[in-house]
DNA sequence: CGAGTTTGACCAGCGC
DNA sequence: GCGCTGGTCAAACTCG
């Protein structure tokens, strides 16, 4: 993945479209396209031909950025639409469900892109606010205890991106994990280990983790309790260990003290993700709680800070046009770093300029 | 030798 | 009741 940074391949049809026509002296381009071994032509023609679809290219990828601003723009209120019906879901349901939502089991998973840290650099682009129970797309079938449980021991989900080349499944957090068992789940080749937090003895922590089946480069850690005891290490990261680590997320509440919760970078066929746990600290208001989201690397300290405003209720700040910007820029950087979508890309305006060329019985 | 890991066996919950 | 599945146990094993 971090081979978009060594060579860069962006098509950045974000909000600054690259002008080929503008921006690359005539030759050069003239020069790339007879490159393709279509000389059959004389140049001249030719090149104002392939300036001509330059231009047209150029137009769409215009269109491509306004057809992604709509699709943000219509992403975000379906979104809206969404967590206006959940809420008013969990206001009519029974008081077990407004105590587990007291509990605060929220999440929001941010999606980000950037990973100069290797592993865990964390730029946010989106946010959804959702419920724990439908908390991600990895929630696993395994968690089918009763409701009750649930209510009762606080879970919380993080994904981190390791070494496609890191079998293992240690996570390092900052606590002591025994491994007590490991697994093959049905819905994933890949085993489920289980750990127990052997720092304190009575810590009734467990922690279950597992490669994602979409990207096993992504390793999903199931955290259930709550310790009884603070951590015994910083948690490490860096080019130095194999192993990624959870972040933490500082959370400012409404009066004006900061927690830090978990979160974690992931990547997914949706692209980087970061998972935020808003279960862990109880500081947090849920009413009004005003969150600031300081996104920091553990190592490289750089750190990308927005100030939202959330509530209970879905969000207001998932409102506002600063955030609605924000959010479409970093979902266009997002798509724009995806080699796929890039891929995906090329291929439709190449196969445009092919169809266009064999309309006009040229090239 | 102790701590941690591996791995097969066992148990409980759930659906049919 | 039976089979499937996730979770846990515990003996054997590994490693420092």
């Amino acid at each position: 993945m971090e081979f978009t940074s060594l060579v860069d391949t962006s098509l950045d049809l974000n909000f600054r479209p690259l002008r080929v026509s503008d921006e690359l002296p005539k030759q050069e381009v003239e020069s790339n396209f007879i490159g393709l071994g279509r000389d059959l032509v004389p140049v001249k023609d030719e090149a104002s031909n392939l300036i001509e679809e330059l231009n047209r290219v150029n137009a769409e990828n215009k269109k491509l950025t306004e057809m992604l601003t709509v699709m943000c723009q219509n992403y975000n209120s379906l979104r809206n639409q969404l967590t206006e019906y959940m809420s008013k879901q969990n206001s009519s349901t029974s008081g077990a469900d407004q105590d587990q939502n007291s509990d605060g089991s929220k999440k929001i998973k941010i999606e980000n892109n950037n990973n100069n840290n290797n592993n865990n650099e964390i730029v946010k682009s989106s946010v959804q606010v959702l419920n724990s129970e439908s908390s991600s797309c990895y929630e696993d079938s395994s968690t089918k205890k009763p409701r009750e449980e649930h209510i009762k021991t606080k879970t919380s989900r993080v994904y981190m991106r390791t070494e496609p080349s890191d079998t293992s499944l240690i996570v390092k957090d900052g606590y002591q994990w025994r491994k007590y068992g490991q697994k093959v789940t049905r819905d994933n080749p890949c085993p489920r280990a289980y750990f127990r937090c052997s720092f304190a003895p009575g810590c009734p922590v467990k922690k279950k983790v597992q490669r994602s089946i979409e990207d096993q480069s992504i390793v999903v850690a199931t955290y259930e309790g709550e310790h009884n005891h603070p951590r015994t290490s910083k948690p490490e990261s860096g080019p130095s260990t194999n192993t990624s680590t959870a972040s933490r997320l500082n959370v400012t509440t409404i009066a004006g003290t900061t927690t830090s919760v978990p979160c974690s970078t992931t990547l997914n066929s949706s692209g980087p993700t970061i998972t935020l746990d808003l279960t862990a600290p109880k500081t947090v208001e849920k009413r009004d709680m005003k969150m600031n989201h300081s996104t920091t690397s553990p190592t490289s300290g750089n750190s990308i800070r927005t100030t939202t405003t959330t509530s209970a209720a879905g969000g207001e700040y998932q409102n506002r046009p600063e955030f609605q910007q924000f959010l479409i820029e970093q979902m266009a950087t997002s798509l724009t770093k995806d080699p796929s979508f890039k891929a995906a890309l090329a291929a439709a305006i190449s196969g445009k300029i092919l169809q266009h060329n064999n309309q006009t019985g040229r090239w």
